[in-house]
DNA sequence: AGGTCATGTGACTTCATAGTCATATCGTAC
DNA sequence: GTACGATATGACTATGAAGTCACATGACCT
């Protein structure tokens, strides 16, 4: 968490500060950022940075914080149509979501898969309570879609949302950083809702049928 | 690649440089692995590791394809079963074969995992070939299964086999890396075959039927 | 013994990192 | 205006990385 010094700044400043980190963390892997290159552009002295922060650690947790909450807002207008979806209509909506958050925020979009990436180890520290939040979310979904029929029973809840968390992650993670070649900056921009939701589509079809011919 | 130096060197020290880079890639992410401790630990002198590789990348491209090859050799076995195996018999056999690798190599293993973790930059520089080898394959399997009537025609024969890669990362990923907090080395030895089949048998399930209740 | 080529060596250079700290500046209250 | 606490600053330290290079040591042939 930031200090109080932090949060007492003038707004822009604090937006100034997050900006640098947030391009700083969505160009480079976790080890290869720098506190240097992120106070030079956000042109604060290295001093102050250490007022804010207690190191690297805390302000990446920080800005997984602000990713987390912003992402929320995207599945809240979701979730008030979960009476009238079943589960492979709502998990469509979900991935709809997901791109239009990616799309809409380029750059957060890319930290997000770069957790994917980090070693278990700092893993563990940074997603210790919103860690499997998201898996949490796909165990309900399954549990109300067990509920009404549309699920199958007998299969393990937990697994199972584990599972789609992480085809989650690949199918978006494959969509926006293969396609796009390391952050080409506003190429991003270019991307077809249509174009992805094929991939999603197909996707959804091996969860829901899985490729047994019949 | 090593350079000619490097392999007429004498067995033993060409093991000391290769065991030590092993425990290296181990033991850290790549780019916190370093050429001073892999050159300590082997007991030869910085300037000797630059006569044999060209730096960091060179050495870890040459183990990753030691790991390729070593197995490859655990997947062989499994071929000659091929024509008396439907493609979930195969997939499971092959989750088995990719058990037993790990078992048997837990060091090679961990490096094997590691390989998610790196930037997408790296990851295509090293995989330039090996890359999609197990992509590859499993088009291949998949094709097969359709022939024979065991598998939905209608599917992406890619696709799939893109999903069923990343999948099969998680699932080994999570069984080895997630159970033991960070290579505590030797505890690797304690992991039972069954145990895991049982997130196997699951995640087949998943791919063979889907969630979908009938 | 002399010569030559391959191999070995580790101190050194260069670079960039994280983090510190004495000092300066600001801003508000009195 | 002065005093005091909060905030800002960037040169500085410490650390460790990759990679180099002038020289040393070996091994084998003539």
């Amino acid at each position: 968490m930031p200090s109080d010094t932090f949060f007492n700044l003038p707004q822009d400043k604090q937006e100034r500060v997050l900006d640098a980190a947030i391009k700083e963390f969505s160009r480079f892997s976790y080890h290869k950022t720098s506190i240097n290159r992120i106070v030079e552009e956000a042109e604060i002295a290295k001093g102050s940075f250490y007022q804010y922060f207690t190191g690297k650690k805390d302000l990446f947790k920080y800005i997984i914080e602000l990713i987390t909450e912003k992402k929320m807002v995207y599945l809240s207008h979701i979730m008030s149509e979960k009476e009238s979806l079943d589960f492979f209509e709502l998990l469509r909506e979900i991935y709809l979501a997901g791109f239009r958050f990616g799309k809409d925020n380029p750059r957060l979009q890319l930290i997000a898969f770069r957790i994917i990436n980090l070693d278990n180890q700092l893993k563990k520290e940074i997603m210790n309570r919103s860690k499997d939040r998201s898996e949490q979310f796909f165990i309900q979904l399954l549990k109300d879609g067990v509920n009404k029929g549309e699920i199958d029973s007998e299969i393990d809840l937990e697994f199972t949302a584990y599972l789609i968390t992480k085809l989650n992650m690949s199918v978006l993670e494959d969509y926006f950083v293969k396609r796009l070649q390391l952050d080409s900056e506003e190429d991003i921009l270019n991307l077809e809702e249509n174009e992805m939701m094929v991939f999603v589509d197909k996707l959804l079809s091996l969860i829901k049928h899985g490729i047994k011919s019949d």
